[in-house]
RNA sequence: GCGGGUGUAGCUCAGUGGUAGAGCGUCAGCCUUCCAAGCUGAAUGUCGAGGGUUCGAAUCCCUUCGCCCGCUCCA
């Protein structure tokens, strides 16, 4: 961690949080349940506000009016899809499989291993008679370890996986790093999908899962989008809503929970142009939640090493942030893969719809002018963005401390994801400043209401006002004086810097637009 | 799932067996012409929940839930 950037305390920014209503544990006074928060007041409008930049910057105006990679502006387009798909879904996906790894705990060193990693050591030829089995766990300490005690054993030995072996015999399996046999659990398994069934009479067949991700909705629509509206490859899908994970353990505040908002593009391609996308994208999205306020060297992108890929990728970033809580390394908040044609693929095997899109400009060029076209199975770069997260690190990001200040500690939000845009003050509740106060937030209000909130308040020393928008991030306050009332100026406070200037009472409203960018 | 810590007012916390507390915040009034100022007053708690021991439990014991830290996990 660098001298510029002290830790901040996550204590105090999820104290302040609560405080502000910001975030709230969901079902508190019953207790509160594991890995599931709600958003108050203040943090359901700066989430809006920040899903409102990704839908308007990614589907409305997608990256600013920039020009994609292919010389032509980027298009995209919007979907909503359901939290609950046809069960398949999940079976093409490849989360079926993949969300039920099985594990195995030993009870001796409260070590877990996955089912499928572990291996062991057994005779080379024979029965093992009462000898122990030597598990270990490739490229760890355990596997020269183990090796040892089980050529003393065995003489020679061979190497199966855990797996082969019957939970009968787990007895007889000396864990990687325990003393004693047999203590290792019989495989147990760990669903990470919610499940959930449809219909009143809920039996196994009426099962069904709410979803890990929104991108495979996406992909199961990919054939109407293309079929009932103007798009042509290259375009974007955008789709943005809550997926579910059982995660083992949710942690972090709000980070890891069990209910989280999704934002996914999936932007389909030509396979020869998915390279210059994938860079495209990943270039992009970095910029973006840089210019939504998560500047410095908090943010940084990512990109995966080879081993940390999947199967199907052919390249993935991932945004990081450092939390608090990370720090000094960073904690996931978009991830920008290439899938390549891995999903649509997998979904045209399992549907037995074909999934291929028409490309009727490309392939040779025909005498009448027009081309031949060309069939394929677009690639797919998918820049997947965690909501939540997002506005995590802006919290985070935002929370400071200053403690010079006589409210010490301020929200400084961008103007454009900050729940509160203005706040019109009297300074005094007298003199007739109230009544002008109010105009201007009637006016305010009408003006910018649709972006978040606007207040006023007279109550109280003027001092106590600034120091509550600065703890609700609010980046302006308007305040009436009694210069307003003869010369109809009024000073407008900053938020991070506490100076003022003066402006003139009909010029607010320009003021206010050209700040929130609006 | 394991181990450690923790849970008292909106927030931060004190209270080790004998009437539930403080600071800040919040609200009301007064005052106040620019930064949590001052004065007066007020509201707020099944002491996380459940059970037990005790004449009596926030306090001791058991169970359970949440949060934090470490392990584990993170397709």
């Amino acid at each position: 961690m660098s001298e510029a950037t002290p830790a901040k305390s996550m204590d105090e920014i999820m104290a302040l949080c609560k405080r502000r209503g910001f975030v709230y544990q969901a079902s508190e006074i019953y207790g509160g349940i594991n890995g599931f928060w709600d958003y108050g007041p203040l943090g359901a409008q700066l989430k809006k506000n920040l899903r409102d930049a990704w839908w308007q910057d990614m589907i409305m105006n997608p990256c600013w009016g920039r020009k994609g990679p292919n010389g032509e502006r980027v298009r995209c387009v919007p979907l909503e899809t359901r939290i609950i798909q046809h069960p398949k879904v999940w079976e093409a996906s490849g989360h079926v499989g993949g969300f039920n790894d099985p594990m195995v705990d030993c009870r001796e060193t409260k070590a877990r291993y996955r089912f499928d990693h572990v291996s062991v050591f057994v005779p080379a030829s024979g029965d093992a008679g009462e000898r122990p089995l030597f598990a270990f766990m490739k490229d760890s300490p355990s596997e020269a370890k183990q090796q040892k005690k089980a050529e003393r054993a065995f003489g020679a030995v061979k190497v199966v996986p855990l797996t082969s072996i019957p939970v009968e015999q787990f007895a007889k399996v000396l864990g990687p790093d325990a003393e004693k046999v047999g203590t290792l659990t019989e495989p147990r398994q760990f669903n990470l999908m919610f499940k959930t069934y449809i219909g009143a009479t809920a039996t196994e067949d009426d099962k069904a899962y709410l979803r890990p991700e929104t991108a495979q909705g996406i992909f199961v629509q990919f054939k109407n989008v293309v079929d009932t509206t103007r798009v042509k490859v290259p375009f974007g899908i955008g789709n943005t809503g809550t997926s579910f994970r059982n995660e083992v353990t949710p942690r972090n505040f709000t980070f890891r929970s069990r209910e989280f908002e999704q934002a996914e593009l999936e932007f389909f391609c030509h396979p020869s142009e998915s390279q210059d996308w994938y860079k495209f994208w990943r270039d992009f999205r970095m910029e973006w939640w840089q210019s939504i306020g998560l500047k410095g060297e908090n943010l940084i992108l990512r990109e995966h090493e080879k081993d940390e890929l999947s199967h199907y990728s052919q390249g993935t970033s991932d945004v990081e942030y450092r939390f608090p809580f990370t720090a000094p390394g960073f904690g996931e908040l978009e991830g920008i893969a290439h899938r390549g044609c891995f999903d649509l693929t997998q979904h045209q095997e399992h549907s037995k719809v074909k999934l291929e899109y028409f490309d009727q400009e490309r392939g040779e060029k025909l005498p009448n002018g027009s081309t031949k076209g060309e069939r394929y199975m677009p690639h797919c770069i998918e820049p997947a963005a965690g909501l939540d997260r997002g506005a995590l690190a802006i919290m985070c990001e935002a929370y400071t401390k200053d403690p010079s200040r006589p409210s010490p500690e301020i929200m400084k939000f961008h103007p454009r994801i900050a729940p509160i845009k203005a706040a019109v003050f009297p300074l005094v509740n007298k003199d007739g400043m109230p009544e002008v106060a109010e105009r201007l937030y009637d006016e305010l209000n009408a003006k910018f209401g649709r972006t978040g909130f606007i207040e006023t308040d007279a109550k109280q020393s003027i001092g106590k006002r600034y120091a509550r928008m600065d703890e609700a991030g609010c980046p302006f306050c308007f305040t009436i004086d009694g210069e307003t009332l003869t010369n109809q100026t009024v000073t407008v406070r900053d938020r991070d810097t506490g100076g003022q200037e003066r402006i003139a009472i009909n010029a607010v409203s320009e003021y206010v637009k050209k700040k929130l960018g609006v």
